[in-house]
RNA sequence: GGUCGCGUAGCUCAGCUGGAUAGAGCAUCUGCCUUCUAAGCAGACGGUCACAGGUUCGAAUCCUGUCGCGAUCACCA
């Protein structure tokens, strides 16, 4: 039992004995810094059910937590909040029950309840940026969270495969590639993909100028160059299934899709299926009969469909063209309707998309409900804000993009940098220097990202995310590199009586902080927020720290201290791994 | 214009379902390496929580309005 909720059952007693009345709720916190005590009940609310001053409340009930809790050694009070002070014994029975449990705060995956996380999504016509990136890195340390607060979890992406704008890189390789491959060129394939999307673009440009020249009209000039009325064709031809166009376009694709395993798999992200949009477009269109059956879409005279969500407060929504075709929403619906087809227990789905996206998956979430599936009940769109530079925001069209590859080898290269100026790696292998850089620099890069609340934007500095004091994920790993430092040297065994000893303030700070991480988790998963993970984990390092610096670990008095003090370090090391794993960054045994 | 989100120290960010004197890091200053990794620790400086009302014992937090920034309001995806 919690200890928030023995003292609620001794308030309770308390509350019937002394007053002769019930409490139904309350009020804990952690005592501030400046006071003393470690845990704090506020008295204020229970004010109006004993009609009393909050002092004379707050003696009443230290008195009597004292006098029949264990864990309650002495109290003060100040207002309305009552500090208790827990006793030693109950801290070292709280180390024990942490220490003894290295997947503390993990609650074991259920089989029946299952989410699917969709995270990524690219278009096949260029490489990733920094904005896929957080998409990334949110979606993945969402998706470990939710399995670590005890849901089965899917992690999927559904990639935009077709297209006008993947017929547009095509048809540029075409008139443009002269036969030229990635393994030609050396290239990496999403790169090299993205070349001639871009490639399109130069030469539409000046075909749209040549127009312009000839008298027409902007708009009449994009709408009618030669080079996008050949996309457009080329789109027709594939749909129609022709199989020059076809196979360009597997083999393009494929390219791509080479070049985005490689970011992947530097990035530590997975997916256990993939969703294609080629396969999936079409899918959708058997919920418009039965959602005009049932009154949830209305045809207008041209024969589109649509739902009107005006009684929700939004607009009408079209759902079907008038000839028939399928637009974003309706694919989207088919899609979701698949997954749970092929996935029968999944119960949640979550949507990794950028926030410009809000009102469309409001939309959609009304529509699948509308239809009537019990699962519509638990979608969640992870909105994330916009990552921004401090040149402004990224366009792709205007190569002011940060390249995910590059970025990731910036950050490599700052953090070996950095680190060769310090000289801890010295007399270490090249390999082990290597893969310790690539730990650092994306620990760097991630932790960046992720601590920050997702529906906020991002200023992404490239200059200051290379920081690595404070708040950064390479202070986190530096503290987890010394704590082995640490067990490397220590000799004690790995469970001792410590009921003799006496804690400071310093470890006890680190134990509540350490009694925090299941709590932390579960609101991690509620709220679908990595940044709480990472703020946890930054404030168990400040504590750990403080404690490190000020007490002498293996050169403790006794035996049974050192003991302590030498597990303390495993646990904090232990926790600070398995936080860092919710968030996908790794942990270095040296740095 | 309608809708949604954001606005906290010079900068980057925390602040849980309302609770004590608003918290970190960076930057600027002051101390601390003969002992477990100084990528560290201890401290100083820095705030009208955008603004104005309201709700109450109590508001950065909840409600209303105003201002500023962003997104969105496509038979694009």
């Amino acid at each position: 039992m919690s200890l928030q909720n023995i003292l609620y059952q001794h308030v309770k007693t308390a509350f019937n004995s002394l007053y002769q009345t019930d409490i139904e709720r309350v009020e804990f916190q952690s005592t501030r810094k400046d006071f003393e005590g470690d845990i704090t009940i506020v008295t204020f609310p229970m004010l109006r059910a004993v009609k009393m001053n909050p002092v004379q409340l707050g003696e009443q009930l230290g008195n009597y937590l004292v006098e029949h809790s264990d864990e309650v050694i002495a109290f003060n009070v100040v207002k309305g909040f009552l500090n208790l002070v827990l006793s030693d014994t109950y801290f070292v029975d709280l180390f024990h029950q942490i220490f003894s449990d290295d997947q503390f705060g993990f609650i074991p995956p259920s089989q029946t309840d299952a989410v699917m996380v969709e995270y990524s999504s690219p278009n096949t016509n260029k490489p990733l940026h920094l904005g896929h990136i957080r998409n990334n890195l949110l979606g993945y340390s969402v998706a470990e969270i939710l399995k670590a607060s005890g849901k089965k979890v899917y992690k999927t992406q559904i990639i935009n495969d077709r297209g006008i704008h993947i017929c547009k890189s095509m048809l540029a390789w075409q008139r443009f590639g002269q036969g030229k491959t990635p393994e030609s060129t050396g290239l990496k394939g999403d790169k090299f993909v993205g070349n001639f999307y871009v490639k399109f673009d130069q030469e539409y440009k000046k075909e749209i100028a040549q127009l312009e020249q000839e008298g027409l009209s902007l708009e009449e000039a994009k709408a009618q160059a030669p080079i996008l009325l050949a996309a457009q064709e080329m789109l027709c031809n594939w749909e129609a299934g022709e199989p020059k166009v076809v196979a360009l376009w597997n083999t393009m694709n494929q390219w791509v899709y080479d070049g985005f395993e490689v970011t992947y798999k530097n990035l530590g992200v997975d997916f256990d299926s993939y969703y294609y949009e080629s396969e999936t477009y079409l899918l959708g269109k058997a919920f418009i009969e039965e959602g005009l059956k049932k009154g949830v879409f209305f045809r207008k005279e041209d024969g589109s469909v649509w739902c009107d969500l005006s009684a929700d407060g939004l607009d009408e929504k079209i759902v079907l063209r008038a000839d028939g075709t399928a637009v974003y929403m309706t694919q989207d619906i088919g899609t979701a309707v698949q997954r749970v087809k092929d996935c029968p227990d999944i119960s949640a789905m979550v949507y990794t998309v950028g926030n410009e996206q809000d009102y469309h998956f409001k939309v959609l979430f009304l529509i699948l409900k509308k239809l009537g599936f019990d699962w519509a009940q638990n979608l969640y769109h992870l909105s994330y804000g916009m990552v921004d530079l401090p040149s402004g925001k990224m366009k792709s069209r205007e190569g002011t993009v940060v390249d995910a590859d590059d970025l990731i080898l910036e950050m490599t290269n700052t953090a070996k940098l950095i680190s060769q100026e310090l000289g801890k790696l010295d007399g270490y292998s090249e390999n082990e220097k290597n893969l310790t850089y690539t730990t650092i620099g994306l620990g760097a890069l991630k932790y960046f990202i992720l601590k920050v609340d997702p529906k906020k934007s991002i200023l992404f500095d490239p200059k200051a995310s290379v920081d690595f004091q404070g708040n950064t994920g390479p202070f986190i790993q530096y503290t987890y590199a010394r704590i082995q430092a640490i067990l490397r040297k220590a000799s004690v065994k790995e469970h001792s009586d410590f009921s003799e000893i006496t804690l400071t303030d310093k470890e006890k700070n680190v134990l509540k902080q350490l009694q925090l991480f299941p709590n932390t988790i579960q609101q991690a998963a509620d709220s679908y927020s990595p940044a709480i993970i990472a703020n946890y984990t930054y404030d168990l390092v400040k504590e750990f720290n403080s404690f490190y610096q000020n007490i002498s670990i293996l050169g403790a008095e006794n035996q049974a201290l050192m003991n302590f003090r030498v597990n303390l370090c495993r646990a904090v090391g232990n926790t600070i791994k398995n936080a860092f794993g919710l968030l996908g960054i790794q942990v270095p045994e040296r740095m």
